[in-house]
DNA sequence: TCGATAATTAACCGTGTAGTTAATTAACCG
DNA sequence: CGGTTAATTAACTACACGGTTAATTATCGA
């Protein structure tokens, strides 16, 4: 819907239109009604229509936020891959430490 | 918990112990076996204890996963900026055509 | 005015997720 | 053996999600 609503305008049915084999127009309302309450478009109206449109600030804003948590993900994923070559040489971390200890249980 | 692991091998408890506070221990033992089933931890038992200890392969795996889906991923992503740089001078595609025309209904 | 069209609302329903408490299993140790 | 500790299982609950059908609202146009 999204990829249509970037084309241009378009109204409920014409949204609807692609999904009404597998799904009902209610539940096309609905899913749209998340999409505007999440700020990503804009629903107005010409007569009984209700032409909607992207909103470009909402996806403004998530692209900003996307930005902001790329580098941490990036990062994340490189720590992740790096721990992995760590791995594959040693076969666990506490393997080598703590023989024979166990568990070290409090005594009362 | 993966943290934790990350760390070395731990039993339920010790991965349990930072969130008693909000869930009990049950939860725990789920939460785990979701993690094992996904085949990103592995459970070996030691008497009453179930030391869990990370699957290397079962991350290498995911971590492969998402490198085939990064590009298409980042794709996407410059394409909604490329999308949005269009976007702000013009306010709205189908503005510029279809005027006065709205919506061409089939005459019965 | 009345019928057709566009869309929404109301009232449900099934399922998956994530948790709970209480009971149960299993092992250790004095 | 009997108590304690570690963990799991069983049975249940609450809730969000995504959908449904049927009814309702609103508008246009002949």
């Amino acid at each position: 819907m999204l990829a249509q609503l970037a084309l241009g305008e378009a109204n409920v049915t014409e949204l609807a239109q692609p999904f009404l084999d597998d799904m009902s127009l209610p539940a096309v309302t609905k899913h749209l009604k998340v999409l505007e309450s999440a700020g990503l478009i804009e629903k107005t109206r010409d007569a009984q229509w209700r032409p909607c449109r992207i909103k470009p600030d909402g996806f403004k804003d998530v692209a900003e936020w996307m930005e902001t948590y790329r580098a941490w993900w990036e990062e994340s994923f490189d720590r992740l891959d790096d721990y992995l070559k760590t791995v594959v040489a040693r076969p666990t971390p506490t393997e080598t430490t703590a023989k024979g200890k166990r568990h070290a249980r409090k005594p009362k």
